[in-house]
DNA sequence: CATAATACATACTTTGGGGTAAGTACTTGT
DNA sequence: ACAAGTACTTACCCCAAAGTATGTATTATG
């Protein structure tokens, strides 16, 4: 959970930006090390808690569930647990997640022209 | 400049991600608090360092330079020096930046459509 | 003589993101 | 009896990004 200091000038900038910057606001949601690439596997269909870990065996499980959380939380993931036991948990893309994925795809595009652009010039 | 230690976990998976994931290649170049908001000054002209400075009120100095840099080291943006007194900067767009600007947008009408979908129900 | 404006540099502190390691509850297989 | 798999939680540490504050060189202007 690692509860967040309201005060102090970082989370007022923060604030600010995110009002002030869509494209802020676009990377506090998918920001962070691991949120895009949690995106990416679901984008190939829903997923369960296990088959992400499996899917990326570098994550921790403590990031795992952080940034599922936050995903949940800014609406982008939507989780479905059986009650059973074992547990039966399922994650998958929202509405909002699904529409981010122009927006992925066209950062990718980018990613590789401006990678193909330079690597050319020092191999 | 602060420099980074070469090793560290961090670093590591830093580099890792950013092979493995494109969209992580792009929020390196892109992301930090302030490089969004200079790109986005940018994209309507080349501007002077002091334009920047009063045209983005809350940043400082120090991370006006040091991000301006980090634009640079990418190729993002390019930085004009007339050798004169009183100094005279103008910093503008590559090619490479030019061609972002695309993405932005597309981050600029996902964040727009996002917030809009969840302030109504809150409102 | 001192202040303003230009475009920076640099030392210092804070804090939030990310990582490590270990524990929980419950059941099935050997 | 115990190890393994399920989906987590929790306490703790580290560090790089961000912020604060001050200094620099030069010239013009009151």
């Amino acid at each position: 959970m690692t509860k967040i200091k309201e005060s102090s000038t970082r989370n007022y900038n923060k604030g600010l930006s995110e009002l002030a910057c869509p494209v802020t606001y676009v990377m506090n949601k998918i920001g962070g090390h691991w949120k895009p690439i949690i995106l990416y596997h679901l984008m190939s269909g829903p997923k369960r808690y296990s088959e992400l870990k499996r899917a990326i065996p570098a994550i921790t499980e403590k990031m795992l569930i952080q940034h599922l959380k936050q995903l949940q939380d800014d609406k982008l993931v939507t989780r479905k647990a059986k009650d059973v036991v074992p547990p039966y948990v399922v994650y998958s893309l929202s509405k909002s997640g699904e529409s981010l994925t122009p927006v992925l795809t066209a950062m990718v595009a980018w990613a590789v022209r401006d990678n193909k652009r330079y690597s050319q010039v020092s191999a």
